[in-house]
DNA sequence: ATCTTTGTACGAAGATATTCGTAGAGTGAG
DNA sequence: CTCACTCTACGAATATCTTCGTACAAAGAT
């Protein structure tokens, strides 16, 4: 089961994960306000989706309803496995000073991370 | 300038990395230990590389040597930026959190870690 | 009933990435 | 020199991703 959504696919998870169920005027909508695309390019995305099972359709009614099958910590875990390996050597601690450094975290996000680091003992 | 390597670059560039010069006949041996690949596969892609900007190389001898423009980091960055943007709702910590979560980093990593945060006060 | 709007299905063009075959130059061994 | 080997160049076939035009069904308005 290949499980890797492509760039335009990502846009279009990230709209439903945020929305939770979506028809494709929904989804297109919300691309547009950042990118130009014709509506048939939205619906045949998304046809591409369903078909390789990213997310599940309802075709009761005449406007079918999306929604995301992986979810996005998956989504999550399958970018951040990739990374690892093809440019942090497999080091999640120099994925993580690397991310802490080059996008300075707010110091909300530094003191949950502390919090976090908690629960590995020491 | 676009520096966006794709995913066969990204394992090239990784050997080049390592090694620091290479010529076609490294990255191919070492590509050639976890895949499949024709030589000419191999060179295709690194004069497509060169073409690009991603690799320079020395045209002196018959057999060039190559090495990298971008560095293991500048990847690191784009990569991140990427992830974060498509994935992560630009969150650094919710990146950190599931980097930890996932790929259980060691006791060493952690202490790295905690060292680091030390750098942000508090 | 007809026209307009909104929707899905589908095929195919276009763009980009990947793979490899073939040609021909340079080098070394015999 | 000639054969075998190694290298680069290059064109083209594949594969994959992206985009859109066209066709046609359903629903609402006049």
């Amino acid at each position: 089961m290949e499980l890797k959504p492509t760039e335009s696919e990502l846009e279009i998870l990230q709209i439903i994960w945020e929305k939770g169920q979506c028809t494709v005027r929904d989804v297109h909508e919300e691309l547009t306000r950042t990118k130009d695309a014709g509506y048939t390019t939205t619906l045949k995305l998304m046809q591409i989706m369903a078909d390789k099972g990213l997310v599940e359709r309802d075709t009761n009614a005449k406007t079918h309803l999306y929604k995301a099958v992986i979810s996005r910590e998956q989504a999550q875990g399958t970018a951040l496995d990739k990374i690892l390996d093809t440019v942090f050597k497999g080091s999640t601690a120099d994925l993580v000073i690397q991310a802490l450094g080059q996008h300075r975290a707010s110091s909300d996000e530094i003191d949950a991370i502390r919090e976090y680091l908690k629960g590995f003992g020491g």
